[in-house]
RNA sequence: GCGCCCGUAGCUCAGAUGGAUAGAGUACUUGGCUACGAACCAAGGGGUCGGGCGUUCGAAUCGCUCCGGGCGCACCA
């Protein structure tokens, strides 16, 4: 049952009744300091009604309060109408969520999405920025998948280019045959290795020749490092079997790599593009393009796209060498996708919002070129990840790796569980994938409880803190919850929420109402479907995030103030085991939401 | 130069389509474990919501303007 719906049809019943008008009623959650669940704002109403706001609230609330069921009781402070619910309501909202076994899971709507997210460059390991996008849209197509749709995980692997060419290069020169497995060096890391060493050994060359009085411009073409790249890219292209033999082994090594990271990072995907197999559909495209005139040639055999009309440039999309670029492969690919999944309606790209207008440009292409799904399309921009020293900069070795990220991670939640002697009868194994759980939860919620598109920083200190507005202390209240359960298991206490709920009902009169922080959590509980669609709506994980948390910090507050075992009357003691449990529920599935695991001791 | 984004407590962040005395966390000062787990709870100080003008019964939120910070405008990806 859906409580806000509800009181929103019974107060629109009630202005229509008294001033006779279909003015939509404002409904916000009461302020902590007055009584009450649901305020009214009454100000609209005072045009129509042609009393003061007080008056008009009052009027609205007396109407509710002999006409509708739900209200037990009200006040009105100026313009707001503060709304308490009947027990009686509350409780049944409970006992719906109670015994509804897939609640926070809508049922499917029949819609297909694509979320792409992750797509590193093969050269680089991963490092915190490409946590954020993949903690961002793993949990988006979760979010996504919660709310009835049927989404595809994917990404783009960017493999081809004189860039894969520079590592290669390297390695020739200076690998001695080093493989990862003879090394012992993660697969991305040991080409990364090869891709630096390709770019001190270029700048060397320059300088050298420079030295030697070639121009700038010359000695960066007649570096000998950059003409083996060059070289190699031209074979790669020509299909010259060594190079390609070459170039599929070091990608290997790449993709070995990466396959570690998205394992501990808890990511997955269910179907990888490669640009090396959607470039030339991309310039196809484009070509047909050029024939239906929606694209024009240039003089020296360019191809371009005029903006102009839309607000923005004119655009290359093929060389004069007849080569693509960057929004070709992007065409391709987008359109490719379209085809492997003829069902999708819109996908979603999660890449920094450095690349905002590559993707306005890409949506009005793709439009351009008749495709009607190009403007659901949808670019989920995020904002870049500070370090307190700044931005990061690979050449000034501020980079943070994302291995080493999750390590670190891990063995502070580890150091942190030892020290507060919670290990105590515990296996080493559990100990392992406790501190697996906590470390990962913490550094999740931590990057997700921003708001997607703003900037942020990523503080160490602050980022391995588990106490306060963290993962693990979600976690926490998630284990403590259990306990109770465990507790309640042993004193083999059954639950019957339809004998609780009929209970409440007839003992209202008898003066056992609920306690306003069971009632602030019945609200809370019951406010989650609406922030699963609010966090669609705003492709955000950060809306579930902190409702987690709001939820976590109102249990605790009820957890301590009322002890549940002491509770004499048997049926509130149930109805809080029972009450629990749905808080309990409701954080793991929230959590799971956001790829944190919550362990039932910790 | 043109375009987009951001500015809220010492620090990190929330603030539903404009609504009540702007909220959390952290840090700091206190108090609470013989109890269902103290990774918790309670209390306190801490704010010109970057500045100004405007719209409105009402502005952190909308408009204009200035200041400060970031990003983009490649035949790079």
């Amino acid at each position: 049952m859906n409580l806000d719906l509800q009181l929103r049809t019974e107060i629109q019943k009630a202005t229509t009744a008294l001033f006779n008008t279909d003015i939509a009623p404002q409904l916000q959650p009461t302020n902590q300091e007055f009584e009450g669940s649901h305020t009214v704002v009454c100000f609209p109403f005072t045009k129509v009604s042609k009393k003061g706001p007080e008056e008009t609230a009052r009027l609205i609330g007396e109407y509710l309060q002999t006409n509708s069921g739900l209200i037990s009781k009200f006040n009105v402070v100026k313009g707001f109408l503060n709304l308490s619910i009947n027990d009686a309501v509350w409780v049944k909202v409970f006992e719906s969520i109670y015994s509804n076994k897939s609640y926070g899971e809508l049922p499917s709507n029949g819609k297909e999405i694509m979320v792409e997210y992750s797509s590193p460059n093969t050269n680089k390991p991963l490092h915190l920025g490409h946590l954020r996008n993949n903690f961002l849209g793993w949990s988006v197509a979760e979010i996504f998948s919660a709310n009835g749709y049927n989404v595809h995980k994917v990404q783009i692997i960017n493999d081809r280019g004189i860039h894969i060419c520079k590592s290669m290069a390297a390695w020739k020169l200076f690998g001695n045959g080093e493989t990862p497995h003879g090394s012992g060096l993660k697969g991305d890391k040991l080409v990364g290795k090869y891709y630096v060493e390709f770019d001190r050994r270029y700048k060397a060359e320059i300088k050298e020749l420079e030295e030697k009085g070639v121009t700038k411009e010359g000695a960066e073409k007649e570096a000998p490092i950059m003409k083996l790249a060059v070289d190699m890219l031209q074979k790669w292209e020509q299909k010259d079997s060594e190079t390609l033999e070459l170039w599929k082994t070091m990608n290997g090594w790449v993709y070995d790599g990466f396959a570690f990271t998205y394992k501990r990072m808890g990511v997955d995907f269910e179907k990888l593009y490669y640009e090396s197999e959607t470039y030339l559909l991309g310039k196809e495209e484009v070509m047909r393009g050029v024939d239906k005139g929606i694209f024009f040639k240039k003089d020296d055999g360019s191809v371009w796209v005029d903006l102009t009309a839309d607000g923005l440039d004119q655009k290359v999309l093929l060389r004069s060498d007849g080569t693509s670029v960057y929004m070709t492969q992007d065409v391709g690919t987008a359109i490719l996708r379209f085809r492997d999944f003829p069902k999708i309606e819109k996908q979603v790209y999660t890449v920094g919002n450095e690349q905002e207008y590559h993707f306005k440009v890409l949506f009005l292409i793709l439009a351009k070129l008749g495709y009607s799904w190009a403007k659901e399309c949808y670019h989920l921009s995020y904002g870049m990840v500070d370090l307190p020293s700044g931005k990061m900069k690979s050449r000034e070795g501020t980079v943070v790796d994302a291995d080493d990220l999750m390590e670190e991670m891990v063995e502070e939640a580890s150091r942190q569980t030892q020290q507060l002697g919670k290990t105590g009868e515990m296996h080493p194994e559990e100990i392992i994938k406790l501190s697996e759980i906590i470390g990962l939860g913490a550094l999740k919620f931590f990057l997700m409880k921003v708001d997607p598109k703003k900037r942020m920083l990523f503080d160490p200190a602050e980022s391995i803190q588990l106490q306060g507005h963290t993962g693990p202390f979600i976690q926490y209240t998630y284990a403590r919850i259990c306990s109770i359960l465990r507790k309640a298991a042993s004193q083999s206490i059954q639950i019957d929420i339809a004998q609780l709920a009929a209970h409440h009902r007839s003992t209202e009169s008898l003066n056992q109402p609920l306690e306003p922080m069971e009632r602030e959590i019945i609200f809370r509980v019951n406010q989650y479907v609406q922030k699963l669609e609010e966090a669609a709506r705003e492709y955000s994980p950060a809306v579930i995030a902190n409702y987690a948390f709001d939820l976590a910090k109102g249990y605790n507050q009820f957890y301590q103030a009322i002890p549940i075992f002491s509770e004499s009357d048997v049926t509130k003691l149930k109805f809080r085991i029972a009450f629990s449990e749905v808080v309990a529920n409701v954080l793991k599935k929230a959590m799971g939401l956001l790829g944190i695991e919550v362990p039932e001791r910790m």
